[in-house]
DNA sequence: CTTACTTCCGTAGTTAGATACGGAGTCAAC
DNA sequence: GTTGACTCCGTATCTAACTACGGAAGTAAG
């Protein structure tokens, strides 16, 4: 059990997470956080493991996971056994590199683009607007 | 101006473009596609500029661009703007770079966990469970 | 104590990007 | 010359991920 002098109020559990009060109920409601027990009066705390699933929930986002896939990663954690972990989490390492594929592929389009832009002075049309009227 | 044989109707143009039909409508009335003129009795046609134009909102969106800064694209149209659409690009750039390197450093870890997973046959605790509790 | 934040909780609203619906009207075939 | 598919148009609904609102109740500072 965590000591009392460690544990944040939902606020400041909120800014730990660099993320907006209403975030927290919201995921809250999604069952990706859990609500703590609400002691006597009535104010939640969160400790440091709150704050660390917080912070994946987050990273795992900006991996491009939805949040349903975040909760299919959180579930790893809640109970499942090691074989299904790992099942789960090639599937995710799939679905990774098939985006990191898609993502660099896009960086190269784009680089060229910037580039063909960079060294077209003079010329009357840029590179990018004219991949407008490209067929393909 | 087209030839009446080369014209298609909102469905086929839609297909074309592998889209739905709505979709095509909703673009319309969001600005980026444009209604032709409407003849006599009343069914619009589409021509291959318009096909050409609906492939680069969906290619510009597949890069990353939302349908806001695929307008931004396309209001750049008439060639005096390419310092502007250049900006525009860079900027995508950079963000899509930075979605790479999250995205690699994760295959990474989940490359590392399926793989330690691999190789704990017996023993009692799962690594990629064991890796949620970690401080991060 | 009182005043000023917070929290709690349910419900409602927002944005982006579509998708669906329904009642006309139109067109092509049989 | 009617059937059936497609179009037109406005409006409504949907999903994801938040964000806001409002009133009651807790809590901290002076």
């Amino acid at each position: 059990m965590e000591h009392k002098f460690l544990m944040l109020t939902i606020g400041s559990f909120a800014d730990a997470g660099g993320v907006n009060v209403e975030t927290i109920r919201f995921y809250q409601r999604k069952g990706l956080l859990s609500e703590p027990e609400k002691p006597l009066g009535g104010i939640r705390r969160y400790g440091p493991v709150d704050v660390t699933r917080l912070r994946f929930i987050k990273s795992a986002q900006r991996m491009g996971f939805s949040l349903d896939e975040v909760a299919d990663l959180l579930r790893l954690e809640d109970g499942a056994h090691c074989q299904e972990a790992r099942s789960l989490a090639s599937k995710k390492l799939e679905d990774v590199r098939g985006r990191l594929a898609d993502l660099s592929r896009m960086e190269s389009v784009l680089a060229d683009l910037v580039d063909a832009c960079e060294s077209s002075k003079g010329r009357v049309t840029c590179p990018l607007i004219a991949s407008l009227h490209e067929e393909g």
